[in-house]
DNA sequence: GTATTTTTGAGGTGCGCACCTCAAAAGTTG
DNA sequence: CAACTTTTGAGGTGCGCACCTCAAAAATAC
């Protein structure tokens, strides 16, 4: 049977009621009689049973994942591991919700996230552009004790374990090696494509994949970034220029979630096979790597990424210190045989 | 707030003594009234709060890893992560322990599983290599109430989740399909090496990676399987021998956890630069990767598989049905970009 | 030394539920 | 309809802890 209160008191030779005064951090205990509490815990392995102590403080959680209103099947991946976690969290007392905002308008989101109420929520998670307007809102959050995560998107702050998602350099450095290694030696240009290069993982991502194949890879060219924009007969128009500029083009490598307009419109331009490499896991590159459309997706696993988030929510309204190697999101190499 | 077992008496119109005997199945309640109160808790949506349950019921976990006694880096990496769930489970009143056993031996271990106490055990993960000895020890702790779930070896049962690990054909398959389009289109022999090709799963991997490279790869051919048995002169002998008889050996794919030895004698036969693939993560393996001595390693992150064992069994315990989802293990590809 | 402040102890209540007992109410049987 | 049997209700106790009050003991000040 694991010790409780009663049995450290005794250990400790002193009453309950100072038990709960050095474990709440109670004022009016001496430090002597502290260091003789903390001494007796570490003598009989305390523990103090977190069920009983959310039971007491009658304490639940209520989360919410704050998510771009427009989507990409990515996004409904994600809202559906939201819901799915919502259910295995429930035995927690934790309630998980998801709402969709116009995260691209930071006056709009600053503004729901001031009408946030700390009495119905404990904690959020935020998948938004950076912008000024959002960080200050953050900090006002923050300070009204309401726990905020950056989700996937955003600015990670060195050091501090706010952000959940990948790296988005070391991404980019993996979709270069891959893209390297697949072409076998041959020599050729690679059309990097994403929806848009304002996001920052975009960026990291650019970053990450130029300093692989420039430093591996001095036979590979990698080519200006093109933005579809979401737009297909934009990025169709694009390709067919480029390829015109360009027809020694051997790979691809799309940069964004949505990889279903530069895929198929892709197929529509090029002449030889070229090796692809697209990020996360839906529905569509799933059945691409089966069929090998494309060679293998960079992705982090979605349903990890949201239970990560609650539980650095629910860790940080603990204050608990959430367990490093499990939240750390790795980044994950998709080819046909490991889906 | 979330309702109640008290809210439920009052939306059901019946006491709190008849809600208590329907949760938990106590006889003595007309099936009229069974439905009613099951419609109410369908209506406002009640669920139990499990904190409240395992506390009235003085429910704690105690779990047991058996893992064999002799141990590679891998196994060391496992041990690690035990302790860390040790420390983590701890909250949710579930003690977890490691116990090393001459796992090779059934007659041992069989014993071992006997001497076991329902009492003082609810679950066990066993890494062990099938045997009948052992099957029948297992189902004997099923009968006595002690829950098992196979880790990483054994052979898994269709369709139920009480194997804990990856798929090994799948894994194969995955060193098959990084091999081949890793060789760019060289022709050429693949040195295929294990530890022992009694294990189950190295078995699974080697027709796993076989399928793959007689079906897209025409040009490669992988050579028989070459144990190593752990020895390292052994394995020079087997290595010089082998490189005499096949001079055009272009890869090498381990199949066993340990691949110290046969990643360490390679490089002092093969003249030419190989493609190099090897199983799980551990300092070696890192290192390796980093320097270029290895191109990939297939693994399964030991964290999770830990982890996702403790929450299987603790998920039948409690008759919960584990999240589908998060216990898939999967196979991870590592290169030295996304480490 | 006494007066004052600080530290400690004793005890109670409630969180949501399991588990138990006993009595009252509702059904069933002949 | 009485004599059952089955079903339901009322109420209590305890799980391990938080949080509260009040009084007693110990340490400190003057």
């Amino acid at each position: 049977m694991r010790p409780t209160a009663k049995d450290l008191a005794v250990e400790a030779g002193v009453s309950l009621a100072t038990i709960d005064r050095v474990l709440n951090g109670r004022p009016g205990v001496r430090p002597r009689t502290v260091t003789k509490v903390n001494e007796a815990i570490e003598r009989i392995g305390f523990v103090r049973n977190l069920a009983a102590v959310n039971l007491a403080r009658k304490k639940s959680y209520q989360f919410r994942f704050l998510l771009p209103d427009h989507g990409d099947q990515f996004l409904d991946v994600l809202v559906k591991h939201i819901e799915e976690a919502k259910k295995s969290f429930a035995d927690e007392m934790a309630d998980v919700a998801a709402t969709r905002l116009p995260v691209d308008d930071p006056y709009k989101l600053a503004a729901y996230l001031s009408g946030l109420d700390a009495e119905t929520t404990q904690g959020i998670a935020i998948m938004a552009p950076e912008s000024p307007q959002v960080r200050d809102a953050i900090n006002r959050l923050l300070e009204r004790g309401i726990e905020v995560v950056q989700f996937l998107a955003g600015q990670p702050k060195a050091g501090s374990n706010d952000f959940v998602g990948i790296n988005n350099h070391a991404a980019g450095a993996t979709a270069a090696q891959l893209i390297g290694r697949f072409s076998g030696g041959r020599k050729g240009k690679i059309l990097v494509v994403s929806e848009t290069m304002q996001a920052h993982d975009s960026i990291e991502r650019r970053l990450g994949f130029d300093a692989v194949i420039n430093r591996e890879y001095p036979g590979l060219l990698p080519l200006p970034s093109v933005e579809t924009r979401g737009d297909t007969a934009r990025t169709r128009r694009i390709f067919e220029n480029v390829f015109a500029n360009h027809p020694d083009i051997t790979g691809l490598y799309v940069m964004s979630a949505e990889a279903r307009i530069p895929v198929r419109e892709i197929s529509m331009v090029a002449k030889a096979p070229l090796v692809k490499i697209v990020h996360e896991r839906t529905p569509f590159t799933e059945a691409a790597l089966k069929s090998g459309k494309i060679d293998a997706v960079i992705a982090q696993n979605s349903g990890h990424l949201v239970r990560s988030a609650i539980r650095i929510l629910k860790a940080r309204i603990d204050q608990r210190t959430p367990l490093a190697s499990q939240e750390k999101i790795r980044i994950e190499i998709l080819i046909k045989e490991n889906l």
